[in-house]
DNA sequence: ATGCATGAGGA
DNA sequence: CCTCATGCATA
């Protein structure tokens, strides 16, 4: 039996201030990394866009509203909105034909589930020392700035978008269908910060991230703490490790860029860094204490997924009864188990597929593991 | 690094 | 109830 608990009051030792929850802005729907790689950008920047059609956002943290423009606010910037409409609707769809492919195969037809994930320019950046690698360009973006390598010029790359520039402002302009994916991705490159950045320029960037940020010392505990004391949006280790291993949805992901970029630039540029004082630092919930679900168990939830990842109330009241859980921890475990299959790096197995036909040309599914063994 | 959990927001 | 963003607690 799973050791399903009670709740229990936090009796941590912290006071417990009442305090609110710094967090507040909360975004909602995002789409995963993959989906993104069918539905492409305009889908987001449409929604993006859209965004503050008076969204009830909670605190406000203007991170998104050119007030408090720091560079990456201008032109479209990632706005919190959903446009969920479509998006969900292709998702779900995605997302059915998805789980499949982890050990069975792609029955499906030609949906584009191979994890388009990697960039139709081709290239996978070689695990070689950033340094040697001249993709600093990723995250400086700011004219004059001069980083550590101080020779760096304006990307050669990052120039030549100039057409998909945001004038027009309407969000209808260049959305209406989605052509290829991969055709909105060839011209869409961007760079660092600014409006919607390809999954590519995020891997890049999260990689560039880690590294640096364990060249400068510091934990990913340290990192998030210091958004909060910089921005006002904590986050915990949790978050920024998730970021750095992408596996975080493609939305939240172009969140999360700008903020860590702004640290970064902040925190080498004054190699110092003064900017550290913690605040917040819980609220007085009761949290459930984690069930640990046995093995066993564990086995037999997979096998319910497999052939239903979306069970009934019923049919999870029944699968409680029998695996002797409780419902609730039973359909959470559903929840997080569909969240899982749809983050970009797989489950469990690196890369389920790779033979396939329709893979050979095309982009190879997941690339590696994007992990490594860090702290 | 990850498993289970919470909660907002959306049907 | 679901999805999604996020995180405490843990392995």
């Amino acid at each position: 039996m799973a050791t399903t608990a009670q709740y229990i009051p936090r009796n941590n030792s912290l006071p417990s201030n009442p305090l609110m929850h710094p967090d507040s802005d909360r975004m909602h729907q995002g789409t995963t990394y993959r989906e993104v790689q069918k539905m492409m950008h305009h889908e987001y920047l449409q929604g993006l866009a859209a965004t503050n059609t008076g969204h009830p956002m909670s605190l406000t943290h203007h991170q998104w509203l050119p007030t408090s423009n720091t560079d990456w606010s201008s032109g479209t910037h990632i706005g919190q909105q959903e446009h969920k409409a479509s998006v969900q609707a292709s998702r779900e769809d995605l997302t059915s034909g998805f789980h499949h492919r982890s050990h069975l195969v792609h029955q499906q037809s030609q949906s584009a589930h191979h994890g388009s994930w990697a960039p139709a320019t081709t290239h996978h950046l070689s695990p070689l020392s950033p340094a040697s690698n001249s993709h600093q360009s990723l995250v400086y973006s700011q004219p004059g700035y001069t980083n550590l390598n101080a020779m760096l010029s304006p990307q050669p790359g990052a120039l030549h978008h100039g057409m998909r520039d945001p004038l027009h402002d309407e969000t209808g302009s260049h959305d209406n269908q989605m052509e290829s994916p991969q055709q909105a991705f060839s011209h869409h490159q961007d760079h660092s910060d600014e409006d919607a950045p390809s999954s590519d320029d995020l891997e890049q960037f999260a990689k560039q991230f880690k590294q640096r940020r364990i060249k400068l010392g510091f934990t990913q505990a340290d990192v998030g703490l210091a958004l909060g004391t910089l921005y006002g949006n904590v986050f915990s280790q949790t978050t920024i490790c998730r970021f750095e291993a992408l596996q975080l949805s493609f939305k939240n992901m172009c969140k999360l860029k700008p903020l860590l970029n702004k640290w970064l630039e902040e925190t080498d540029s004054n190699t110092g860094s003064p900017t550290n004082l913690d605040k917040i630092a819980a609220q007085g919930r009761k949290r459930k204490k984690r069930t640990s679900i046995e093995v066993g168990v564990k086995g037999a939830l997979e096998n319910h997924f497999l052939k239903c990842p979306k069970p009934s109330a019923h049919e999870i009241s029944t699968l409680a009864g029998t695996l002797q859980l409780e419902k609730e921890v039973v359909r959470v475990w559903f929840c997080n188990r569909r969240q899982k299959e749809k983050r970009m790096t797989p489950v469990g197995v690196p890369h389920p597929n790779m033979e396939d036909v329709y893979s050979q040309a095309e982009t190879p599914p997941l690339h590696r593991t994007l992990q490594s063994p860090v702290q």
